[in-house]
DNA sequence: AACATATACATAGACAACATATGTATATAA
DNA sequence: TTATATACATATGTTGTCTATGTATATGTT
């Protein structure tokens, strides 16, 4: 990653996740260029962090894949398992918390709900 | 750190920063006590983290330190330099930005505001 | 009196995450 | 022809935090 320094620290996975709650399948280099859309360019997504967080991910069992050859080149296509959908609710709540606490550590007016 | 496992992994200088903009001066126990509070023991902050982050703070000129001995026991406060003050506005906008950013990749409803 | 817990500092070593750098390969734009 | 975009991957280094350990005094419990 880059710009935010190291702020985005552990959240990778919890980010892994949600993108492809919300996207049903998705490839790699598809993944870092959702993210860098999102953001404005603001977090930009590593091959060195991304790949590694997703074979670890698929390793554990919350990631499903399947292979695609389009142009000649190769997609490999990451999906939610029904492991993948539980963990990703879990670290989404996760993160809400870790948010929250965040914003009454530093003082930040938190959200209005 | 504990509980949210390693989501505050890099948040820990900002923390320490705003805290010490918050309260003048304060000493290494009183940070951890205070982060358990504000957190209702959700984050605990151990000394293996806290201290090296601020001694590596101190080092970089954003810390200044006084001592004073209580009941017998040392003391070691803590207070913001100028460039402190510096750094704590700057790492406070950068946390606000991460959390904007992750909000939205999240996909979870942003400050209005 | 003995023991555990709270207060208060500190460091050594392990681990995990992310960054940097590098590698392969094809397609497209300049 | 060269650079950039697409698309995967891994080896190595750095850094932050955690675990564990150490010292020492004060206080609360049994």
């Amino acid at each position: 990653m880059a710009m935010s320094s190291d702020l985005f620290k552990g959240t990778l996975q919890t980010i892994i996740l949600n993108l492809l709650a919300q996207n049903e399948k998705m490839y790699g280099y598809e993944i870092t260029q959702k993210v860098k859309l999102i953001t404005q360019g603001e977090l930009l997504l590593k091959e060195g962090a991304l790949y590694p967080a997703l074979h670890k991910l698929e390793a554990e069992g919350f990631l499903e894949t399947s292979t695609e050859v389009v142009d000649n080149r190769l997609r490999k296509y990451y999906s939610l398992s029904q492991n993948g959908e539980k963990e990703m609710s879990y670290k989404l709540e996760e993160a809400k918390e870790f948010i929250l606490n965040l914003q009454l550590l530093l003082n930040i007016k938190p959200n209005l709900a």
